[in-house]
DNA sequence: CTTTCAGACCTTTTT
DNA sequence: GGTCTGAAAG
């Protein structure tokens, strides 16, 4: 009997194969893409290396959703740049058939906003407040700062300006105004009273007019989130999918929204670089991505390596720089593709010397059949690029410029679209200010006085009317106008708003610019883009929140034939990638930048941005350098970049800078190698 | 009151 | 090169 008896061992690892999951571009992706791709429940972070096919991965998680049967308004797609949303899903929507067009995509500003506008009772705000950009918060910090009368001859007290990034600082970093000034303002220690004094004005004034900058938009969705139950959680099953992108510069409070609407169980899944985190200085903390674990137990953690993009000889390069890097999650980027030219160093006499080299090589690699589309020039600072700009126009080499100055806030096309904002909100007191001020013979004290009786009316059109102080002309022209916009406000399209006032400003523009011609052909580009909106109050929320490159909408992009080189600051620059890259004035003081030097944290900022400039390159990459500059009249000698002198010898080819021989065009130079 | 002009001062990166 | 400030002229 008792030999009958057996042991029968229970094992919980056997089961059968899981059955492959179907999906229709399956082969298209590597086995960590596809876990990525496939994973749609739970948390999940995406490690993703430079290269590694990140936003293939999202744009293909996008399609996989559509086949599993997931409808597009439960998603929601968190990006950089509005640019990018539309991208991916224009792509998404290339592999499958869906109704992409109903994911809700964009940055967490546009986002908030869009929440802000149908939810704002329950924050105490009119549902069509104003939002400030950078210079209208300024703007207004400006007059607060007045108003606090104090006697700025007796001791230096900070400008508008650095008030603004101050304040700002201190919401994104969600710390006191006065930690913020003594870690990075400390000359100003003695000011912090009168200062609170001036934040607390410029708080009051936003919320009495019904206006929000850009951190308020944060701040406010997360006190809605926080406060209201109801709305947080009809959120939380409307987005049941919610994706983040470039999540590496993610601050702390768009941080918040993402676990505030993501619920405890939340399906998220955040993609970044710990490597590429630039932004930094606006807030954001790469140590975000370290934390997501902890925030959201359970995380599954998923590392795409294999780089796409470069060859091994430029991967080299960039690995010996994030080596150094005193902070990162370890990984190993593997090149797939071949080894390709070693990356060149050049040293140039001066500025114009690396100027005409950057115009003559990219001509030479274009004779080689690479297409200008293909190149990029870039650089650390928006102003480095001003002789290279007139080089480029020298040689009739076309170009887009990225970064830097934006479009929508330069001065004539702000000065125009304040018109417009105070048909959304009459109560835009920057905007009536702005307007106002654009009027023959009305200065500050008159503007005063005007806002005094238009801003407390309850119907501030009406009190426009009723002034009677400036019997001029021009005020007369002023107000016929307004009183004609705010009769057609609901009527009429925003482009036919727009080309009312333009009527009405034009002639004061021709007086005040002497580069005229140009900004009225700004103008009726931008009653072009106004075409699409219907909403004269869309149209104004995207032009202060969503900031486009200053060419971006020549109507050149669609078209394939046009072929441009692109210029662009190295932060415009990332998610980005060009067959050849140029990466000019790495010296010392310039890259890294002198500001950057006196910190460590901010030294490694510049490191990760050395990195994500050289990380942009798929086969060829240089980098370039003056070695004389002159600053006021004098000459003074250049010290490479460290970021330069700190590679290794045997990662890159060097070569000197001669002129051609006589019979040769005196513009040509020729590079020649030396091992 | 408004406009204009000269001199000082800075000057990173962006939603 | 652009913005801000103060002082003098219109």
């Amino acid at each position: 009997m008792s030999e009958k008896k057996k042991k029968y061992v229970l094992r919980d690892d056997v089961a059968l194969p899981k059955p492959e999951v179907e999906f229709t571009y399956r082969d298209e992706l590597n086995d960590a893409q596809f876990e990525a791709v496939s994973a749609l429940e739970g948390p999940v972070l995406v490690i993703a290396g430079a290269g590694s096919g990140k936003t293939r991965t999202l744009v293909y998680r996008l399609a996989y959703m559509v086949e599993q049967g997931i409808r597009p308004e439960e998603v929601l797609l968190l990006t950089f740049t509005r640019r990018s949303a539309e991208e991916m899903l224009r792509r998404a929507a290339g592999l499958v058939s869906g109704e992409f067009g109903r994911i809700e995509g964009g940055t967490f500003h546009s986002v908030a906003a869009a929440i802000l506008r149908r939810n704002a009772e329950v924050i105490k705000y009119p549902n069509n407040f104003t939002i400030l950009d950078t210079a209208d918060s300024m703007e207004l910090i400006g007059r607060c700062r007045s108003a606090a009368g104090i006697d700025f001859k007796q001791r230096r007290f900070p400008r508008r300006q650095t008030l603004q990034k101050l304040f700002s600082k201190a919401v994104n970093k969600d710390m006191p105004v006065e930690m913020i000034v003594y870690d990075e303002f400390p000359h100003y220690v003695e000011f912090i009273e009168p200062m609170e004094a001036i934040r607390g004005e410029f708080e009051k004034v936003k919320a009495a007019r019904g206006m929000m900058d850009f951190d308020d938009l944060l701040i406010k969705l997360i006190e809605l989130l926080e406060k209201n139950e109801a709305i947080r959680r009809k959120l939380q099953r409307q987005f049941r999918y919610i994706m983040v992108d470039e999540y590496q510069d993610t601050n702390p409070m768009q941080d918040r929204i993402v676990q505030l609407l993501a619920g405890e169980k939340g399906n998220v899944m955040v993609v970044g670089d710990d490597s590429q985190s630039i932004y930094a200085f606006r807030g954001a903390d790469f140590r975000n991505i370290l934390e997501f674990p902890k925030r959201f137990p359970g995380a599954r953690i998923i590392k795409l390596e294999i780089n796409y993009r470069s060859t091994q000889q430029i991967l080299n390069v960039a690995n010996a720089t994030i080596d150094k890097a005193v902070e990162k999650y370890t990984k190993i980027l593997t090149a797939i593709r071949g080894a390709g030219p070693k990356p060149v160093i050049i040293p140039a006499e001066d500025e114009a010397y690396q100027s005409r080299f950057i115009a003559q090589k990219l001509l030479e690699h274009r004779e080689e059949g690479i297409e200008l589309n293909q190149m990029a020039v870039l650089f650390r600072s928006s102003y480095l690029s001003s002789d290279l700009e007139l080089e480029l126009g020298r040689r009739n080499i076309p170009y887009v410029k990225r970064g830097g100055m934006r479009f929508f806030e330069s001065a004539h096309i702000k000065d125009l679209v304040a018109h417009l904002r105070l048909l959304a909100n009459p109560t835009d007191e920057l905007a009536w200010s702005r307007s106002l001020r654009l009027i023959d013979g009305v200065g500050p004290a008159t503007i005063d006085l005007l806002l005094g009786s238009i801003l407390s009316d309850p119907q501030p059109f009406a009190a426009l009317l009723k002034a009677e102080r400036p019997k001029t002309e021009s005020f007369q022209r002023y107000r016929t106008l307004m009183a004609d916009l705010w009769r057609r406000r609901d009527k009429s399209a925003p482009s036919e708003l727009l080309s009312i006032a333009h009527e009405y400003y034009e002639p004061i523009l021709k007086d005040k610019f002497d580069n005229y011609p140009q900004r009225i052909r700004d103008i009726q580009h931008l009653i072009g883009i106004s075409n699409r909106y219907r909403s004269l109050s869309s149209f104004v929320t995207d032009l202060s929140i969503e900031p486009q490159d200053r060419f971006a909408e020549t109507g050149d992009e669609t078209d394939p034939d046009s072929e441009k080189l692109t210029i662009s600051t190295i932060h415009s620059a990332k998610g980005l990638e060009w067959q050849v890259v140029f990466l000019i004035w790495a010296i010392e003081g310039r890259f890294p930048s002198t500001f950057s030097v006196r910190s460590d944290d901010q030294l490694e900022e510049e490191r990760r941005l050395f990195y994500v400039s050289t990380t942009r390159a798929k086969e060829y990459l240089y980098i370039t350098y003056p070695i004389n500059i002159y600053d006021r009249q004098m000459r003074v000698m250049c010290q490479p970049s460290r970021f330069v002198e700190e590679l290794p010898l045997d990662l890159y080819d060097q070569w000197d800078l001669t002129e051609g021989s006589d019979e040769e065009d005196e513009a040509d130079l020729e590079g020649d190698v030396v091992h």
